[in-house]
DNA sequence: ATGCCTGGGTGACGCTGGTCACATACAAAC
DNA sequence: GTTTGTATGTGACCAGCGTCACCCAGGCAT
């Protein structure tokens, strides 16, 4: 689904000796919150290397997750305010120990001279805009349970995520998660263990997710 | 809050002569429907002159309103097709008589070679991840009584528009709106009449809009 | 006047999801 | 073992909002 750029880490690491400033290659390990919603925004993060969950939350504390920056990938949300100089109010935190540059506004400003780069770059900007209308659609019009099992069903056969997590993504508390699961169970649609949901009937998940929209 | 490229419409209408196609001038009614979600996308719309609104339907036919583009913006969601090449599902609504002119492709990527353009279309670009980040959040925490305050405090101290409209900017419908603006009325904060909301309590609203998030 | 259409008003009702206050199960640490 | 902490289960309760089924008022055409 997403282009990948493929030169990019090789011309941006490779070419550290032709550059004047080599860009800083960072490593986090899971976990590590990378950009917050007070703090202005650094540069370009360019993921090569691991997971980039993006969330926002609310006043009274409940989370919501935006999208996932995957290797290849640059967090544009958060370079956004890059453009429009305004603090944004999103959270960047690993789910997996990761590798990434970041790109300084002026490098990144240099390279759009590039045709190939800029195709990058518009790509990833129109895949979120899809990613975040499509969020919007599902969270004003999709039931929770509808919502949940779309979820599941993105995280393979086997989810290994405790409710709170799930919770999280989806933007609601935890107790609404283990009632809902617990409904997916008595259908015989999931099976539960501590921190862990097999998916034992996919075709039941697929069709609640699909049609299951707000009345 | 948003940048103008003030050369922009100058370059494309007036070098008609220089540039091998005249870029198509396109005037619409107040209600036309310029992009509908089946439909594929023909290029990048630039508004010249009114208003389009952009909004997402659900299944089960309520509606709700993305953003508006206002002259010299260019409508991004409905190009981002363009680049990932999927179809996709939003409307585009003149609100008013309107002038654009449709950007084939070709052109825009021709012209993206130009650096101020980049900055305009990124800045565009921003403009609008910020934009649906924060529908994101008003959808998902927001309690209806305070998006409705924002809609009201957004639209001038005379809002002319139907229940029915307001319902469609919310994505909720017309029996809600109603009820809400009467406790609004009730609370001595607006005065209701056909089709017209006068608000008489800027800083209550305000307020409302505020600190309304869902306990 | 009569009919018709649009916009608005309203109450009954029910579902969904959030809150609270717990009780339990399991695992690692001590 | 006990303790402590995290993950989960659960039931009572309720607020918000959507649905339904109306009704009413005003404007406009015939």
């Amino acid at each position: 689904m997403m282009e990948l750029y493929p030169s990019l880490s090789d011309s941006l690491t490779a070419s550290g000796s032709t550059m004047p400033p080599a860009l800083p290659l960072m490593t986090a390990p899971a976990g590590t919150v990378l950009f917050r919603e007070t703090e202005a925004c650094q540069g370009f993060p360019l993921v090569l290397e691991g997971e980039v969950r993006v969330s926002r939350t609310s006043s009274q504390g409940r989370e919501l997750e935006l999208y996932r920056v995957v290797p290849g990938e640059m967090c544009l949300v958060s370079s956004a305010c890059l453009f429009v100089g305004q603090a944004f109010t999103a959270r960047g935190v690993t789910t997996l120990p990761t590798r990434l540059v970041l790109m300084p506004a002026q490098v990144f400003r240099q390279t759009m001279a590039s045709e190939a780069f800029r195709d990058f770059v518009l790509g990833l900007f129109a895949a979120r805009m899809a990613d975040l209308t499509g969020l919007i659609e599902a969270v004003a019009f999709q039931r929770l349970d509808s919502r949940l099992a779309a979820t599941l069903l993105g995280h393979g056969s086997q989810v290994r995520a405790t409710h709170q997590t799930l919770a999280d993504e989806l933007g609601t508390v935890r107790e609404i998660v283990t009632r809902l699961l617990h409904r997916f169970e008595r259908s015989g649609w999931v099976e539960l263990s501590r921190e862990c949901i097999t998916i034992k009937d996919s075709v039941a998940l697929r069709q609640v997710a699909a049609q299951g929209s707000r009345n």
